[in-house]
DNA sequence: AGAGATACCTGGGAGC
DNA sequence: TGCTCCCAGGTATCTC
């Protein structure tokens, strides 16, 4: 599943191909996925040049020239990749790029929680509007202790809701929160203004400790996609609690609990998470 | 307005 | 073995 690490995988591939081409024809194969596909017949976009591939959050965004991009979300199975004109299309490819090279650029979604838009942007290199109130990326120097403990200041959600809430912080998604809320041993049922500066400097030096290691990792945290090219990721060994209930916590030895938070498996170690 | 719940979707696994 | 049921996830949108 494309976690934060692996869009910005996706993007750094990306950036490397596209740059430079232009757009002759986009084609889609039905109205919609997670959102509709109409915007794409824009006849405006066609041989408009590719200028950047670049990311914010979990969004892919493809910056065309005259201030057009496309604005992409992978969703939970969403897949980009680039190969010729003439490849058979996959079952799951909802939408096709064909560029002036002879290539195809590809987006592949079984189950279609992701999405392709075009939008317009106010100045080259700026975000699309769509995106406007996401928070702070989590590795960047924006997202500290203070500004966190800040913004969990009056929030009543449970702090693994609150980490989940781009307005927040983006990016952080069910498995991160749950790697992280162990690894700084807080409990993930403790309401978002309860938790105090100290825990949240420990919070966010986990945060940032967990994503980069899945990105050293190769990226991939569960093993969605083995058989293919055999690119299993590697960080699903490193988990140390999610998808493990009933099994001994790696510090405590007392069994991990499972339960179900905002509609998500949520797994913690009652005694080492307060 | 904030917080919680729900819809969206399909492949894969569990259970019968 | 083959069938059915249930679950996983992020985000937009709805409801209270």
């Amino acid at each position: 599943m494309p976690e934060l690490p692996e869009v910005e995988t996706v993007v750094r591939a990306l950036s490397g191909v596209l740059p430079g081409r232009r757009l002759t024809c986009i084609e889609t194969f039905r109205d919609a996925i997670r959102l509709p596909l109409a915007s794409l017949s824009d006849p405006d976009l066609l041989r408009r040049k590719i200028i950047a591939v670049r990311r914010r959050a979990r969004y892919p965004i493809i910056e065309l020239t005259g201030k057009r991009a496309l604005l992409l979300h992978l969703g939970m199975t969403g897949t980009i990749r680039v190969v010729p004109a003439t490849e058979p299309r996959r079952k799951h490819e909802h939408v096709i790029l064909h560029l002036d090279d002879g290539n195809t650029c590809r987006f592949d979604d079984p189950r279609r929680f992701g999405f392709v838009i075009a939008c317009r942007l106010t100045a080259p290199g700026a975000d699309p509007d769509e995106l406007a109130d996401l928070g702070p990326e989590p590795l960047s120097d924006a997202f500290t202790a203070e500004y966190l403990h800040t913004r969990l200041c009056g929030v009543k959600q449970k702090i693994k809701t609150a980490l989940m809430d781009n307005a927040i912080v983006v990016g952080i998604g069910n498995i991160y929160a749950n790697e992280s809320l162990f690894r700084a041993g807080i409990s993930p049922l403790r309401v978002a203004e309860k938790v105090t500066l100290p825990q949240c400097r420990k919070l966010v030096g986990q945060v940032k400790q967990t994503l980069q290691a899945a990105i050293r990792a190769g990226g991939t945290s569960i093993s969605d996609f083995h058989g293919v090219d055999g690119a299993e990721g590697k960080f699903v060994r490193e988990l140390q609690i999610y998808g493990k209930a009933g099994q001994p916590c790696p510090r405590c030895q007392s069994p991990i609990r499972r339960l179900v938070l905002g509609g998500r498996g949520t797994f913690y170690c009652s005694r080492c998470q307060r």
